[in-house]
RNA sequence: GCCGGUGUAGCUCAGGGGUAGAGCGCUUCCUUGGUAAGGAAGAGGUCACGAGUUCAAUUCUCGUCAUUGGCUCCA
């Protein structure tokens, strides 16, 4: 017998080859039905994998990541099949389970295509193939005789995976007449899978690289029940409402013109005061936190860009110079701030007992992204960073860094974003040709970023490849309305800038030292921060971000007279975004106003004219009744208060 | 930049080889003081742009541009 033992730490006794369909079953029907998958002792096996040995079993089903990510992966092995079985000579290499469904990446044949109308056939074909409850199953299978199958059918995608493995851990999957290289996590059977939906088709490069060709990648998803998938396809439409292209279009905060160019936003009044509101609670911040702003042009010399190790790594792809009348000056559309900032410090010597300076600029800056990546505001080609820059000691390096992981916090809690993702990006080891300065340098920083996050406590992950080209990065990721993720605010540790300028501080020993440089910007971009805003809030924004708070709407023209004393008053309370609505049509105006999402309506009529009350109604119909203005102002006052908590 | 999709009125979209439609919005007038009112009339489009096929192109083909889902990239 062996000893089986279950997550709740019981322990069970089998006979020796049993799989874990049948301690599901010795456990209870209703838990037989729903096992997807299983894990033993940590590794992903079949339901269907005899258990020779003592050992910890754990069961999955749709509930947990990993039952789904089994649903998924063989929801993929169906879509191979089918699209073999539908584009014949179609060569597969790789189809994993992602987040949100699967996808297969394909090789078609010369000159065959795959749209969106092709997407009900294959639906079709593989629903078809999941009603005929196929079982899948696992086998090894030798290198060589891999190799054969694969080199017979000319998959030289294939091909390359299986080299790369080692011989006698190759295992093919089997399901029905169809059969995929894989290393396992299938369901018992095809037929649990009832719903099935390709959602797109792209081109994706074999291998992530550039250089490799380009396959077809399509995305899909499939669920066991058909009403999940009727309710994945309606929380899709639900992430289209609070997309922010829409909802800024609607709100009158932003847009873009093709006579301007891509990627170049236009802001609009409503979206321009928003901005600024943002602005005002950052340098408030910024201010306590002992920031002085700074303003730098929008161009600067190519030396400069030379100097910062930016023109060699960006130059050819970037805005190309501005040419004068004066032969060989050049100057660039400021791709980034530091440089800028670098030549601030260097205008006079400082002591150790100055440091840390901290130069603050919302810096507009100008990148050529590729066209392709253009995006909403979420990518862009000119945009403003809240940019700043400290220069500290190596001593300080340490609080500096801790200090700007609670004001980038502060920034994230004011605005309701609370399920961002702390980022530890460092450098990808085998790629060092990718970065400059000394390794001991990036060891440095590397460290203090790791130390500084775990010190406050963040949640953080370490992403290797995602550093800067010039040093490591916190950077704090926030999904946007569909799941894609977006980097918002980032610190970075930077001891190659100041070495490249040449920048110097006097220390207490009276020798000149190397200041330590930390880039950082909390919001990230205005543009970005404000997008991922949208999408967050729906459009329904903190009060006192609100660009209208209130509207002020007289019910004719005999009110007149009491709307302007209610206008005034309000103002003199420093209630900004006032809508003055006398003069128009009601329904129009509460229509506007509900577009706009303005947070209150004050209707002014009679009965407020006799008892000097106001009625007031809130965004979304819900009425406060008839209140007086004292009341109502510091209402409001109240609600802006508790959301907007000053930075300590 | 690459692979797909899309581009028709201010907005959302329908249509389709014979030079265009709806709803909302807009303008004017009438009606109505009461929480997204009703009626009438009207303005607004070289159907993204360029070329080709055709007697005829907004519709078909190709190219360009923009946008979009991905890939690559992201100082």
């Amino acid at each position: 017998m062996i000893e089986i033992t279950l997550p709740d730490s019981s322990v069970r006794s089998y006979a020796p080859g049993v799989t874990p369909m049948d301690v599901a079953t010795s456990i209870s029907e209703g838990l037989a039905r729903n096992v997807l998958s299983a894990s033993f002792n940590g590794q992903i096996i079949e339901s269907a994998t005899p258990l020779t040995a003592s050992g910890s079993l754990v069961l999955y089903t749709w509930n947990d990541k990993e039952g789904k990510k089994a649903f998924w992966h063989s929801s993929a092995h169906i879509l191979a099949q089918a699209l073999e079985s539908l584009y014949p000579g179609v060569k597969l290499t790789i189809g994993p389970a992602i987040d949100q469904g699967f996808y297969y990446d394909v090789d078609l044949p010369e000159g065959q295509v795959i749209s969106d109308k092709d997407f009900e056939s294959i639906e079709q074909k593989a629903l078809e193939i999941a009603k005929g409850k196929h079982p899948f199953s696992m086998r090894a299978v030798s290198k060589a005789d891999a190799l054969k199958k694969y080199n017979a059918e000319g998959n030289e995608f294939k091909v390359e995976l299986i080299e790369n493995l080692a011989d006698g851990t190759i295992t093919f999957c089997d399901h029905d007449v169809f059969t995929d290289l894989c290393r396992g996590g299938h369901l018992p059977h095809t037929g649990w899978v009832k719903a099935f939906k390709i959602l797109s088709v792209a081109g994706a490069y074999w291998r992530g690289d550039e250089q490799k060709k380009q396959l077809t990648r399509i995305y899909g998803i499939s669920f066991p029940k058909q009403k999940d998938l009727t309710d994945y396809l309606a929380l899709l439409e639900e992430a289209k409402k609070r997309d922010h292209r829409k909802l800024g279009k609607e709100l009158e905060l932003f847009t873009f013109s093709q006579k301007v160019g891509p990627g170049l936003p236009l802001w609009l009044p409503k979206g321009a005061a928003l901005r600024a509101r943002l602005e005002d609670f950052l340098k408030q911040a910024q201010k306590k936190a002992g920031y002085e702003m700074v303003v730098t042009p929008h161009i600067g010399q190519k030396e400069l860009y030379v100097t910062s190790g930016h023109y060699a790594k960006y130059g050819a792809d970037s805005f190309q110079p501005i040419k004068t009348p004066k032969l060989d000056e050049e100057f660039l559309l400021k791709p980034m701030n530091c440089p800028h900032h670098c030549e601030i410090y260097n205008t006079k010597p400082f002591s150790y007992k100055e440091l840390p300076k901290r130069y603050a600029e919302f810096g507009t800056v100008y990148r050529y992204e590729q066209s392709g990546e253009l995006h909403g505001l979420t990518r862009v080609r000119g945009f403003t960073q809240d940019d700043a820059h400290i220069f500290c000691t190596p001593e300080q390096l340490d609080q500096e860094f801790k200090n700007v992981i609670d004001l980038s916090l502060y920034v994230l809690n004011s605005l309701g974003f609370d399920n961002f993702r702390a980022q530890v990006s460092v450098r990808d080891l085998s790629q060092p040709e990718k970065y400059i300065g000394s390794p001991e340098n990036w060891e440095k920083a590397e460290q203090s970023i790791i130390n500084a996050a775990q010190e406050k406590g963040l949640d953080y992950v370490i992403e290797p490849g995602e550093a800067a080209f010039y040093g490591p990065k916190l950077d704090f990721m926030v999904s946007d309305a569909l799941g894609r993720q977006w980097q918002l605010g980032t610190i970075q540790v930077d001891y190659n800038l100041p070495e490249r300028f040449d920048l110097t501080y006097k220390g207490s020993d009276n020798e000149l030292h190397r200041p330590v440089m930390i880039h950082r910007a909390p919001f990230g971009s205005m543009e970005r921060f404000i997008a991922l805003l949208l999408e967050h809030t729906g459009g329904n924004f903190p009060l006192w971000l609100t660009p209208n708070q209130v509207m002020v709407l007289p019910v004719s023209e005999k009110h007149e007279k009491y709307a302007e004393k209610v206008l005034n008053s309000l103002e003199n309370h420093e209630i900004r975004g006032l809508i003055d609505a006398r003069n128009e049509t009601i329904g129009k105006k509460i229509r506007e106003a509900e577009m706009s999402k303005v947070p209150f309506m004050i209707i002014v009529g009679d009965q407020e004219t006799q008892d000097q009350t106001i009625s007031v109604r809130k965004h979304g119909g819900e009425s406060l009744g008839s209140i007086t203005l004292e009341a109502f102002v510091s209402t409001i006052d109240q609600e802006i208060k508790s959301t907007l908590k000053s930075f300590k």
